[in-house]
DNA sequence: GTGAAAGCGCTAACAA
DNA sequence: TTGTTAGCGCTTTCAC
C-alpha cells in the first residue's frame, strides 16, 4: 500500500506537504495541491488513521454501549447517535452489554484500547468500576437511560414517572380499576419511577395500591408470560395490566393469545417504552412512549461537546425528556359512547 | 497516560516484556510476569490500540454498512454480526448508508482510512466504484443481501423467489384470485426475484398476471399508503396485497386503518422480509420470513475466516439462505373449514 | 509556501 | 527468559 512518502515522491514535494493537501490545509499553492492530488489518485493512496491517531491522540472514534441493538428502545438510540456523530466527521463502535457486568468490563477494555474520542454507555449497575479501571481519567463520557453512584458525567434519560401517571389516569377513566403493573427490574431507576407514577396515579384517585399489582420481573418476555399464565391460573386476572417494556408486552400479549384471552374485552393492556404503535394492527397498543432517536441524538452532542471543549471543567448536566402517552385502542378505548364498537 | 515505558521502567524490565505481558506471551517467568501486571495496575495502564495496529498493520474493527439499522430487516443483521466479531475479538463499526451511493462512498473512505480488517457491505448498484477507490485492493470483503457486478467477493443473501411462490401458492389456496405485489425498487433483485417468485406461481397455476398487479415502488412506508389510496380512489382493490418489505407492509396497514378497511374481511395481506409476526395482535401477519439474525452471523463469519487465511486465494463463495413461509391470519387463514370465525 | 528532524507507543526480528 | 534495535506512517515544531 502506497504511503505518504510514496505520494510525496511522486510529487516532488516533502511528505509534510501531502499531508497538508489531505487535511485541506490553506496555505498551498494551488499548483503543488493539484499535483499532488493527482499522484493521490494515481497511487491510490489512503492515508492511514492509525498512524495520524498515534500522532494525534485522537481516533476519531466514539463507543455506544447499549443493552441490545435488537431492543426496540434502543435501535433508534443508536440511529439518533450514529447520524450526529457521522455529520461530526466520528465513527461509531457498536457494542451489546446485554445487561452484562462482565461484558460491560470487557467492552470498556477493548474501547480504551482503541482510544476512543469518548463513550456513550447504558450502564449496570456495576459499571462504576470498569469505567475506572478501564478507561483513562478524563475521557468524554455519557450516560444513557440510567444513573450510577461513583460516577460523574453528564446523562441523558427519559423520565416515565409523569407519563405513568397519566397512562394510570387514563386507564382509570375508561372505568378499570384493578391495575397491575408488571416487569421491571427491582432496585433499577426505571422500574421505580414508574412505579412511583403508577401509585401516585392511584393514590391521587383515592385508591389503594396493592402489593400484588405491582409485579417485579426481569424486562423480558417470559416474565411477562410467566406473570399472564400465573394470573389465569389464580383466576384472578386484573381489568388491565401495564407491562414495564416491550418486551414484557410481548410476553403478556403472546400468552394472552396463546390462552384465547382477547385484549382488551377480557384484559386492557398497556405498555411502557415501545415502539409498537407504530404497528397498524387491531387492537393498537396504548403505550407511554420514550423518545429514543432524540435521545440517542442528543447523547452524541453531548459526548461531541465535551470531546470539542474539552478540560472546560463544566458540572455534568442531566438532560431529561419526557414520555408521552399515546392512546391506542387496547385498553378498551373503542368502547366509550363516543365510538363504534370495534369490529 | 501512563506508557509501556513508564510500566517497563517500574516494573524494572524491558518494554518488549510489558509487552508480553499484556498479549499473555507464554515465555515469560511468572515472577517476572506478576512485576510487570502490579505495576501496570498501579499505574493504571491502557494499551495504545493505535500503536499497535500502526506497528501490526491490524486495527480489530470491521465496518458494518448497512441500509439503516432502524429497519427490521438489519436490525438482526447487526446484532448477529457483532455478535461473531466480539467472540472473534474484533469491534464492529457501523454505518448507515440509507441507500444513497454518496453516504456509502464517504463511509467507506472513512472505513478505509480507518484501516479497518475487513468490511460487510449492504451495497448500493453504485458501489463497486467506491469500493476500488476507497478499500484497498485485496481487503477481506463480504456483500450482503445483494450481488453487484463489478466486483467478485464473498456473498450472503437470502432467496425469497422460492418463499415468495410458496406464499402465492397459500394465498391462491385460500380462494384469492386478483394478488397485487407492491413496492420494491425496479431493478433491484430483492424485487425481481420476489416478483419472479410471484409470476411463477401464478403461471404454475393457470393464472395470467396483470402488469397492473405488478406495482413497484421503492421499498418505504409511502409508498404502500400510496398503492392503497389508490386502489381505494379507483375502486379497484386487489383480493390479496403481498407488500415486499416491512416498510411497505407497515404503510397498507396504515392506510387501510386509517380508510377503516378491515384485515383480511376486506382484503388480505401478505408481506416478505418481516420481523413483525413476533408482535401477537390480531390478525397476525403472514410473511416471508428471512434468517436475518443468522445471515449477519453468517457473513461476519465469512469475514473473519477470510482474515484469518489472508490471501490464500479461494474463490469467492455466496451462501444463499432460504426465506420461509410464516403463516398468520391476515389473509383469512381462520375463515377455513376447520377454524372458528375470528372475534 | 515548503521542508528537515523528531517522535507518537508499540512490536517484529534478532541477539544474548 | 529477556533485551536491543529499528521502524510502522503520520504530524508537530521549527526553520527557511
Amino acid at each position: 500500500m502506497a504511503g505518504i512518502e510514496d505520494v510525496a515522491r511522486r510529487a516532488g514535494v516533502s511528505p509534510i506537504t501531502v499531508s497538508r493537501v489531505v487535511r485541506n490545509y490553506p496555505n498551498v499553492r494551488t499548483t503543488t495541491r493539484e499535483r499532488v492530488q493527482r499522484a493521490i489518485t494515481e497511487l491510490n493512496y489512503i492515508p492511514n488513521g492509525l498512524a495520524r491517531g498515534l500522532k494525534q491522540s485522537r481516533s476519531g472514534l466514539i463507543a455506544l454501549l447499549i443493552n441490545d441493538i435488537y431492543s426496540p428502545f434502543y435501535t433508534p438510540v443508536a440511529r439518533g447517535a450514529e447520524d450526529v456523530a457521522r455529520a461530526a466527521g466520528m465513527s461509531t463502535i457498536l457494542g451489546n452489554t446485554d445487561e452484562d457486568a462482565e461484558v460491560e468490563a470487557e467492552y470498556l477494555r477493548v474501547m480504551g484500547e482503541h482510544r476512543v474520542d469518548g463513550v456513550i454507555l447504558s450502564p449496570t449497575n456495576r459499571a462504576a468500576a470498569s469505567i475506572k479501571k478501564y478507561l483513562p481519567r478524563g475521557l468524554p463520557f455519557v450516560l444513557f437511560d440510567r444513573l450510577i453512584s461513583g460516577i460523574s458525567a453528564d446523562v441523558v434519560r427519559c423520565d416515565t414517572m409523569k407519563g405513568t401517571y397519566e397512562l394510570c389516569e387514563h386507564i382509570l377513566a375508561l372505568g378499570h380499576r384493578r391495575i397491575a403493573i408488571v416487569g421491571g427490574l427491582p432496585h433499577v431507576p426505571t422500574w421505580s419511577e414508574r412505579v412511583a407514577g403508577y401509585e401516585a396515579a392511584l393514590r391521587d384517585n383515592g385508591l389503594q395500591t396493592a402489593p400484588e399489582l405491582i409485579v417485579p420481573g426481569d424486562f423480558t418476555r417470559e416474565c411477562g408470560a410467566a406473570y399472564v399464565r400465573r394470573q389465569i391460573a389464580e383466576k384472578n386476572m386484573p381489568d388491565a395490566i401495564i407491562a414495564a417494556n416491550a418486551q414484557v408486552a410481548l410476553g403478556v400479549l403472546s400468552m394472552l393469545a396463546a390462552q384465547r384471552l382477547r385484549v382488551p374485552d377480557d384484559v386492557a393492556i398497556a405498555a411502557i417504552d415501545d415502539p409498537l404503535p407504530s404497528v397498524p394492527f387491531w387492537p393498537t397498543l396504548t403505550v407511554v412512549q420514550q423518545p429514543t432517536y432524540d435521545m440517542g441524538r442528543k447523547a452524541m452532542e453531548m459526548l461531541i461537546a465535551q470531546i470539542s471543549h474539552a478540560g472546560d471543567g463544566r458540572a455534568p448536566s442531566e438532560i431529561v425528556f419526557d414520555a408521552a402517552l399515546r392512546i391506542g385502542t387496547s385498553c378498551g378505548e373503542m368502547d366509550g359512547p363516543n365510538h363504534a364498537r370495534a369490529p
